[in-house]
DNA sequence: CATGCGCCTATTTTT
DNA sequence: TAGGCGCATG
C-alpha cells in the first residue's frame, strides 16, 4: 500500500543505503565514497521521513551549493505528488540561515533590509580601513586581514574576544601585525553602520541567535525536526556549532559526506568535524556506503592507492563492481604547450574514434591560469569547449554598477554602493570631494546617507558648490528610484539603468568593448525577467530585496549545464566536485603545481591528495594524466619535477609512458625555448626591494646594481657585470638548458650544461648567490650600500 | 578631475 | 604574460 503512493524509492537503494535511510531514532553519519550514490541517499530519507509523517517543512536539509539544493528539491517534488518547492526547507547553509537572521534581524540590531557584502565589496571595505587605522599596507592586505577575519568569525571568535585573547594576541604579535585587532573591530563598525553582512556573519550571527536568545533557539527547536546535511566534511566551526545549538547532541541529524573529498580547507573546513562526528553526537550510528557504482575497477584501485597515503582519514575499502576497464594512463610531456597539444590531441581521437561525445570529457588542472593554452591547443583543432568558472557574472562592472544602484534603492545605508555609485557614471564628484565626504562621516559619526542629502553638512565636508550641487542632484537621483514600484522587478532594473546614467554610460559606443557592456547589461535583464518567471512558478515572491537576497548568495559554480549542447569541459579540480565524466584528464601533475607550492606542511599535502582524488574519481571510464618537464610560469621557464603523487599512484591499473626526448639538442622546442629564455635574460624588469623581502629568493640576479630610494628601500638595478663567485652543482632531475630549476640549498639556479640521455639526466646549473637574507645582505655591502 | 604609464605580484574559492 | 594599483601628468 505504502508502495504505490511512495513509488519504490527503497527498492532502487543496496542494503545500506536502504538501513541508512530507514534509520531515523537518532544521529547517524553516512560515509559515502565516492560514486556511492550519495545524493540518491539524501532525497530517498527525505521522501522516507515524508512518509513516515514528518511534515516537509519540518525537516530543513542544508546543502554547499545552490545547485545541490535545487537538484534535491526537484527530485523530491517531481517524485512526491502534493508537496511544493516552496515546502521544502532546502538550500544552502547560507541561504536558510540567512532567512532565519532576516525574520530576527532586530534582536541584532540590524534592519531588515540589510545588503550582504560580496567578497569585492569586503575587500574595498577593509581597504578604506586600513587607510584611515594608517596602518602599513605593505603589512596589512586586504588578503590578510579579511582571512584573519574570516577565521576569527568561522571560530566564533567575536571582536571582544578577539581582543581578550592572549593566543591571538601572541600569535598577532608574532607576525608583527598586531593591528588586525583595531581592523576587525573597525570592520565590524563600518558593516554594522552600513546596514551590512558578510558572507561569514550569516552564520557567525545565526549561532549568536541561537546562544543567547532563549525564544530564537525554542522557536527554532520547534520548527526543525529533523536535519539532513551534504558534504558534511566540507562544514567549519561555526556550522558544526550552529548544528549542535539547533539540534542538541542528541538530535536527528543525517549527516552524509566523504572525509576523502574535503578539499576545502583553506576556506576554513575541519575535517575533525567528520572524523569526529562521533564525539559530538556519542549515540551515532554510522553507515559506510563503499560501493562506487561510477567508475571502473582500475580507476578505484588507482583512486584507492593514493588515497592510502593519507593517514587522517576515516577507514573504508571502497570498491567497484564493474570491469577492470582501461588502464589510468600518465603521459609526460616535453613542455606544457606539448601537454596542451596532446590533451587536444587525445580529444579529438576519443571524439572521432571512440565516439565520446564531446560532452563526455572534461579536462581537469590545479590553478586557473592551466586553463589558457588548453583553450588555445582546442581552438586550434576547432574542438568545442566550455571554461567553467572564471569571473562571474556579478563580478563584470557594469553588472556590479547596477547591483549598486538596486541594493541602494533597498539599504540607503549600504556606504560601499553609495562610494561605488556617486561618481558613477561621472557627475563631477571626484576623489577629493569623496574623501571629504568620508572623513567627515568618519569624524562626527554622521551616516553617509545623511551627509549626501544636506546642503550644511556638504559644505561642512569642505565641498565646493559645484561638487555640493552634483551630490544633491544624485541624492535626488536615489529618492527619485525609491519611489519605483519595488515589486516590479523588470521595470525597476531599467528604470534604473536609464535614469542613472548608465545606460548611455554603457550602451553608446560601437566599439567592441561597449558591445559587450551592453550585452552584459541585457543579459542582466533577461537573468532578472527570468527569476521572475521561476519565483512565481515556485509560488515565491519575486520583490527586490528577494532578488538582492537570492543574488548575493549565487555563484557561477550555480549554472545549468546546456543539455544539448556539446562541448569538451575545462574547470580547476575544486570547480569539478561533485560531477562526472565518462573521460577525464587532468593536467600538470608537478611538484609545485599539483600539490601546490603553497602547500608545503603535512596537513596541506593531504588536503592536495584528496583533491587529486577527487579529480581521477569523477572518471567513469576512462583518466588520463599529463606532466610536463619544463613549464612556462610568471614569466619564466622553469624545470618541472613530476608530481610525487604520480609514484603514489603507480602499480596495477596504471600505465605510465616517460620522457620521450632523448637528444633534446636536436629539438626544436628546446631550441625554442632556449631562445625565448635568453629573451627573458635581458628583460630589463626584475624585482627585489625592501627590507622584508630579502628572505624570498629573488629572481634573476646575475648582475644588478644597487641604488638607494627616498622610502628607504633599496632597489638593485641589473648592470652588466657578473657576480664573483658563481655556484655550480648537479640537479639530478630531467633538466633542459636554459631552464631554472631550485636548489633546496642554493635556490634558483639556471641550467648550463646537461649530461646524460633520456628520463636519466643530469645538469651543472650556475646558481644565483643570493637567494637568502643573509647573502643577500652580504652584496649589498659588497656594493657599499650598507 | 580624468587619463596614462610604470611597477608589482603571481592558488584553490561551495557562500 | 597579465591585471591591479599608485602616482604623475595633462
Amino acid at each position: 500500500m505504502t508502495k504505490q503512493i511512495f513509488p519504490s524509492y527503497l527498492d532502487k537503494l543496496s542494503d545500506v543505503q536502504r538501513e541508512a535511510v530507514e534509520y531515523c531514532s537518532g544521529p547517524a553519519l553516512v560515509v559515502a565514497g565516492a560514486g556511492s550514490g550519495k545524493t540518491r541517499v539524501l532525497v530517498a530519507k527525505m521522501m522516507h521521513l515524508i512518509k513516515l509523517g514528518y511534515q516537509p517543512w519540518t525537516i530543513m536539509a542544508l546543502t554547499f551549493t545552490n545547485k545541490a539544493a535545487r537538484e534535491m528539491k526537484s527530485r523530491i517534488a517531481s517524485e512526491l505528488d502534493g508537496v511544493k518547492f516552496r515546502d521544502l526547507r532546502v538550500g544552502t547553509f547560507h541561504s536558510v540561515f540567512l532567512r532565519i537572521i532576516r525574520r530576527f534581524s532586530d534582536k541584532l540590531g540590524f534592519n531588515r533590509d540589510f545588503t550582504i557584502y560580496d567578497t569585492s565589496e569586503q575587500k574595498s571595505l577593509i581597504k578604506k580601513i586600513i587607510k584611515d587605522l594608517s596602518l602599513d599596507d605593505k603589512k596589512y592586505t586586504p588578503k590578510i586581514c579579511l582571512s584573519n577575519i574570516s577565521n576569527a568569525k568561522n571560530r566564533l571568535v567575536s571582536v571582544e574576544d578577539y581582543r581578550n585573547s592572549d593566543t591571538l594576541k601572541k600569535a598577532d604579535k608574532r607576525n608583527r601585525l598586531e593591528s588586525l585587532v583595531d581592523v576587525y573591530t573597525a570592520y565590524q563598525q563600518r558593516l554594522f553602520e552600513s546596514n551590512a553582512l558578510d558572507f561569514d556573519d550569516i552564520l557567525y550571527y545565526s549561532n549568536i541567535l541561537l546562544r543567547d536568545f532563549e525564544d530564537v533557539r525554542q522557536t527554532l527547536r520547534n520548527e526543525v525536526k529533523y536535519l539532513l546535511i551534504d558534504e558534511y566534511q566540507d562544514t567549519n566551526f561555526s556550522q558544526y556549532v550552529l548544528i549542535q545549538q539547533l539540534m542538541g547532541p542528541q538530535g536527528l541529524v543525517f549527516a552524509v559526506g566523504d572525509d576523502a573529498q574535503s578539499i576545502y580547507g583553506f576556506r576554513g573546513a575541519n575535517l575533525d568535524n567528520i572524523l569526529k562526528f562521533e564525539e559530538a553526537y556519542p549515540s551515532t550510528k554510522i553507515f559506510k556506503l563503499e560501493e562506487n557504482y561510477r567508475s571502473t575497477k582500475n580507476i578505484v584501485n588507482v583512486a584507492n592507492r593514493l588515497i592510502q597515503n593519507n593517514i587522517r582519514q576515516i577507514k573504508k575499502e571502497v570498491f567497484s563492481s564493474r570491469d577492470k576497464g582501461e588502464k589510468v594512463f600518465v603521459k609526460e610531456c616535453f613542455s606544457e604547450i606539448k601537454e596542451a597539444e596532446y590533451l587536444a590531441q587525445q580529444v579529438s581521437e576519443a571524439h572521432s574514434r571512440k565516439h565520446y561525445s564531446y560532452r563526455d570529457i572534461a579536462i581537469l588542472y590545479r590553478t586557473n591560469a592551466q586553463s589558457r593554452l588548453l583553450e588555445q591547443e582546442l581552438r586550434k583543432r576547432a574542438i568545442p569547449f566550455k571554461i567553467q568558472g572564471g569571473m562571474s557574472f556579478f563580478a563584470i562592472k557594469e553588472i556590479k554598477d547596477v547591483m549598486a544602484y538596486l541594493k541602494l534603492i533597498n539599504n540607503p545605508n549600504d556606504s560601499e554602493a553609495i562610494m561605488r555609485t556617486i561618481n558613477q557614471p561621472k557627475r563631477g564628484i571626484g576623489s577629493t570631494s569623496q574623501e571629504r565626504i568620508m572623513l567627515l562621516a568618519r569624524e562626527r559619526g554622521y551616516a553617509l546617507s545623511d551627509i549626501i542629502a544636506d546642503e550644511k553638512l556638504l559644505s561642512q565636508a569642505g565641498l565646493n558648490k559645484g561638487a555640493t550641487k552634483n551630490v544633491l542632484q544624485y541624492n535626488e537621483l536615489l529618492e527619485a528610484l525609491r519611489t519605483l514600484d519595488q515589486n516590479d522587478l523588470k521595470s525597476i532594473v531599467t528604470k534604473t539603468i536609464k535614469l542613472t546614467g548608465l545606460y548611455d554610460f554603457y550602451c553608446q559606443g560601437n566599439d567592441t568593448e561597449s558591445i559587450s557592456q551592453k550585452e552584459n547589461i541585457n543579459e542582466l535583464i533577461n537573468g532578472i525577467t527570468q527569476y521572475e518567471i521561476n519565483q512565481h512558478e515556485n509560488g515565491e515572491d519575486a520583490g527586490l530585496s528577494d532578488f538582492l537576497t537570492d543574488m548575493s548568495l549565487v555563484t557561477d559554480q550555480d549554472a545549468e549545464d546546456d543539455k544539448d549542447q556539446d562541448y569538451v569541459s575545462l574547470m580547476t579540480v575544486h570547480a569539478a566536485k561533485g560531477l562526472e565524466y565518462p573521460m577525464v584528464m587532468i593536467a600538470g601533475l608537478e611538484e609545485e603545481l599539483f600539490p601546490s607550492a603553497y602547500s608545503k606542511s603535512e596537513k596541506d599535502l593531504e588536503e592536495e591528495r584528496r583533491l587529486f582524488y577527487v579529480a581521477i574519481t569523477r572518471a567513469k571510464e576512462e583518466c588520463i594524466i599529463t606532466h610536463a618537464t619544463s613549464r612556462y610560469q610568471a614569466g619564466y621557464r622553469t624545470s618541472s619535477v613530476e608530481s610525487r603523487f604520480l609514484k603514489e599512484i603507480e602499480g596495477d591499473g596504471c600505465e605510465r609512458e616517460k620522457g620521450y626526448i632523448s637528444d633534446f639538442s636536436n629539438d626544436p622546442d628546446v631550441e625554442r625555448f632556449q631562445r625565448k629564455n635568453h629573451e627573458s635574460f635581458d628583460r630589463p624588469s626584475w624585482q627585489l626591494q625592501e627590507a622584508r623581502n630579502y628572505d624570498r629568493a629573488p629572481k634573476y640576479q646575475d648582475r644588478y646594481e644597487a641604488t638607494a630610494t627616498k622610502k628607504n628601500c633599496r632597489r638593485l638595478r641589473k648592470i652588466d657585470k657578473t657576480l664573483d663567485n658563481p655556484i655550480y652543482d648537479n640537479v639530478d632531475y630531467g633538466v633542459y638548458p636554459g631552464n631554472r630549476v631550485k636548489h633546496p640549498k642554493f635556490g634558483f639556479g639556471t641550467v648550463i650544461i646537461v649530461e646524460g640521455e633520456g628520463a636519466n639526466k643530469s645538469a651543472t646549473v650556475e646558481f644565483e648567490t643570493i637567494g637568502t637574507k643573509k647573502l643577500l645582505l652580504r652584496f649589498a655591502k659588497l656594493l657599499r650600500l650598507d
